[in-house]
DNA sequence: ATACGGTTTCCTTTTACGTCA
DNA sequence: CTTGACGTAAAAGGAAACCGT
């Protein structure tokens, strides 16, 4: 510490710390802080600085003033110089968060208050955690209109699958000539065994209430699909493009509840990772939930 | 061990100032 | 010159952690 400037700190606070009116807090420690006169921070935009104050016959001699009052009471906002601001974005840089000792340090080499540089800490973390946040809305935001356009092709490709099987039912009516078995059976099934599928009701389908070929394409259609995500598609629609197909001769049409199921099914299961909760973290791409449930955030409403 | 008060730090929200178009 | 929008420094108020009693 220099020695040389008028106002120096340790000389003030002893002075001040002694009388016993003052509680010895970090607060009345900020606000009896004295920038060096040595330090290159000195300039007219450096707010609040004790040369403003002489110069307004604030500072009084004997300590019982609060000195914290008088700069509430007399203080002019002004900015922190471009060099202030650097510097301290530069110790942002390095750490978020401010130690007494760094924050002391750091306000004698700028020449601000401690308290100011603490406030400067503060609104820094709130921008840095608001940026944060418009970037994570935007990923989230790009990520549920990647899934929203899945989900539209999806239903579209349902509604189409959907529209076969009703032909295909109604061809099968007008024929009801049974056949032995399905020539088009793939080439790696046995022809006395069911297809092997994990959906029960899909092997308990008679060859004859279903054209395979329909079934085939709807795979392949679906398959083939435009998604982004070839595996991603894929494994969305595993539980989607058999048993709903085969059950339609069963169940006459599908009502809105189910497509909503298996929408919410796919999207839960499959589509909303787990969000990095660490606000600094770099943001993970796909991450795309705001731990609120998937039904509420169907109904969210994108102001653009 | 624990309840309590004081202090400090942090966060969020609000206020007020400075700048610029 | 005035005005409104915007960025930001600072204050206010509350919560949580820590420490000494």
């Amino acid at each position: 510490m220099e020695s040389g400037g008028v106002y120096d700190d340790s000389v003030v606070a002893n002075v001040l710390l002694r009388n016993e009116m003052i509680p010895c807090t970090s607060d009345v420690l900020d606000s009896l802080w004295v920038p060096n006169s040595s330090h290159p921070f000195h300039g007219s935009t450096s707010m609040m600085n004790f040369e403003d104050m002489r110069a307004e016959n604030i500072i009084v001699e004997d300590g019982n003033q609060d000195f914290d009052e008088c700069f509430r009471h007399t203080e002019k906002k002004r900015r922190l110089s471009p060099e202030q601001v650097r510097l301290l974005e530069q110790s942002f840089e390095v750490e978020n968060k401010l130690e007494p000792e760094r924050k002391v340090q750091l306000a004698k080499d700028l020449g601000l208050q401690p308290r100011q540089v603490a406030i400067w800490f503060q609104n820094r973390r709130a921008r840095c955690k608001n940026k944060h946040l418009e970037k994570e809305f935007d990923v989230l935001k790009s990520s549920y209109d990647r899934l929203k356009a899945d989900c539209d092709t999806l239903y579209q490709e349902n509604e189409k699958l959907r529209n076969e099987v009703r032909l295909l039912s109604a061809k099968s009516r007008k024929k009801p000539k049974k056949e032995p078995y399905d020539p088009i059976v793939p080439s790696n099934v046995e022809p006395d065994k069911p297809i092997p599928t994990p959906n029960a009701a899909v092997s308990s389908v008679t060859p004859d209430s279903v054209a395979p070929d329909a079934a085939s394409s709807a795979k392949s259609d679906v398959c083939d699909s435009d998604s982004p995500d070839g595996n991603h598609s894929a494994a969305m629609l595993e539980p989607a493009d058999s048993s709903h197909v085969f059950l339609e001769t069963e169940h006459s049409d599908f009502s809105q509840d189910e497509d909503d199921s298996l929408g919410r099914g796919i999207l839960s299961s499959s589509c909303f990772p787990k969000l990095e909760t660490e606000w600094c973290d770099d943001l993970q791409p796909n991450s795309c939930n705001l731990g609120f449930p998937i039904q509420d955030q169907g109904t969210w409403f994108w102001s653009y």
